[in-house]
RNA sequence: GCUGGAGUCGUCUAGUGGCUAUGACAGCAGACUGUAAAUCUGCCGGAUUAAGUUCCAUCGUUGGUUCGAGUCCAACCUCCAGCACCA
């Protein structure tokens, strides 16, 4: 799969269409955007972890799919908004460090690049760039000056805030709207960009740019956001919400992350292989007649496992996962196939894993892999029968001398070498 | 500034001065499965022990009253509401 193969769709439109990809937006007809006049478009995060996680991964992959339609892209990293934090609907967030700012902001800048795999080409753009000039008095007498109290205050998680039940808001985060709204401002002026994407989350922030650019420039300008994506429950996938899996291969590693993707429901899958791979339409019919035909071989997640990771991290990494999954779910004899490996599978293994080295107990091996958070927690796993040791339910604390494999659970493992 | 209300686990939430701080969701694990979903069960602060053995921590913070405090008192911090000030 490439993205060549991939580019089947004669039209931007129709291809957000099949993929899910549209939410709230104000355009009117999707088609005008196969023919925008300037085709730029920018999409902002905030530094406020040194990651992005799979939630982002849904509106960067909609963001490719309109550079594979000759848009340029812009991502900006909100070195200024993130010193804010864009208000949260329950209660006021703590405010990072400059420091852990800064250094989250050159985290997501790499990771983005690396993401949407055109070094050369992506644009990152940090709008601390110009707010770190701006005068409040002048911003207040443009900006301010163009955004009305009761609209601010009307807004949904305003209204959840304040009142009799709310948490409280900040002057700060009260004002978080007016930041980012001076952005796409900035960068309609300077950089010619009218098409804003983000998640439908982000929808309200984002129009109020494209309010204050109908108001003072008086031109149009655009938002056109994607669907949150939700898990089983309901919850957004986002690292708020307790359930984040990490771009990141050091806090999500590459096993773990394509083990997210194969353990996804049948339910989910047409969506998300619409929305986090290139797969074609007759691609996906025939992977999903097949898939049908025997659901327990679970085609349609191998694929979507494979793709993502593919496309995330890389084609050896996907392989590596691909060939440890087999290894680890499908061996017979696990101490027997384990010692076959040559040293350099051995090494692999042990860098995408957790390992550590061997002539240690069961439950020191346990912590300092991370499978357990205790030495309390690592005893009740064994007690419940979470832990086995090359395939072998263990039932007590014991010596490890030689390179073994630990499982806990279904499918979290560790390397002991 | 005054008056009243509130702050309990990742989130929401119960808690007449009494020994062991509810319940739900999320999370983890077991059974059944397809490494799925649904369902059932257990766990869900830390350390220690052969052991569910013992110890420590914990209801915004700091003090106090009491044999005993999440609960009562005081001060402080934060939030909410009303009033006042200002306009």
């Amino acid at each position: 799969m490439n993205q060549v193969q991939s580019s089947f769709h004669t039209s931007l439109s129709e291809e957000l269409k099949w993929r899910g990809f549209f939410a709230e937006n104000t355009i009117t007809d999707p088609r005008s955007l196969d023919s925008r006049p300037h085709k730029n478009f920018y999409w902002g995060t905030d530094p406020s972890a040194d990651s992005l996680h799979v939630g982002h991964l849904a509106a960067l992959m909609m963001c490719a799919c309109f550079v594979r339609h000759g848009y340029t892209p812009f991502y900006l990293v909100g070195g200024a908004t993130g010193q804010i934090g864009d208000p949260k609907e329950t209660a006021e967030r703590d405010l990072k460090s400059l420091d852990e700012i800064a250094k989250n902001k050159a985290a997501l800048a790499a990771q983005i690049v690396h993401v949407t795999h055109s070094p050369k080409d992506t644009k990152i753009l940090d709008n601390l760039d110009w707010f770190k000039d701006i005068k409040f008095l002048p911003f207040l007498r443009e900006i301010g000056k163009a955004f009305s109290m009761t609209q601010l205050l009307d807004r949904q998680f305003v209204q959840h805030r304040i009142g009799k039940d709310g948490s409280g808001i900040s002057y700060a985060e009260f004002s978080y709207t007016l930041i980012q709204g001076y952005d796409f401002l900035h960068l309609f002026r300077t950089h010619q960009i009218d098409l804003q994407l983000c998640g439908a989350d982000q929808y309200g922030n984002c129009t109020s740019g494209m309010h204050l650019i109908r108001r003072l420039e008086n031109a149009r300008a655009d938002v056109y956001s994607c669907p949150l994506i939700l898990d089983q429950s309901g919850k957004k996938l986002s690292k708020s919400e307790g359930n984040a899996v990490w771009l990141d291969p050091t806090k999500t590693n590459v096993f773990d992350f394509y083990q997210y993707w194969l353990n996804q429901p049948d339910a989910v899958l047409e969506s998300y292989l619409k929305q986090f791979t290139l797969i074609s339409p007759t691609e996906l019919d025939d992977l999903l007649t097949k898939h049908t035909k025997d659901p327990s071989k679970r085609l349609a997640q191998r694929y979507l496992a494979y793709a993502v990771t593919e496309f995330v991290h890389s084609q050896p990494d996907a392989d590596l996962a691909r060939k440890l999954t087999s290894l680890l779910f499908e061996s017979t004899d696990l101490a027997n196939d384990l010692t076959s490996l040559t040293d350099a599978e051995l090494d692999a293994m042990t860098a995408t894993l957790p390992s550590t080295p061997a002539k240690t107990t069961l439950i020191d091996a346990l912590l300092s892999t991370q499978l357990a958070t205790s030495k309390n927690d690592a005893k009740k796993l064994i007690a419940a029968g979470a832990i086995s040791i090359n395939g072998t339910k263990a039932t007590t604390d014991q010596a490890i001398d030689t390179l073994s494999l630990l499982k806990k659970g279904k499918n979290k493992f560790a390397i002991v070498r």
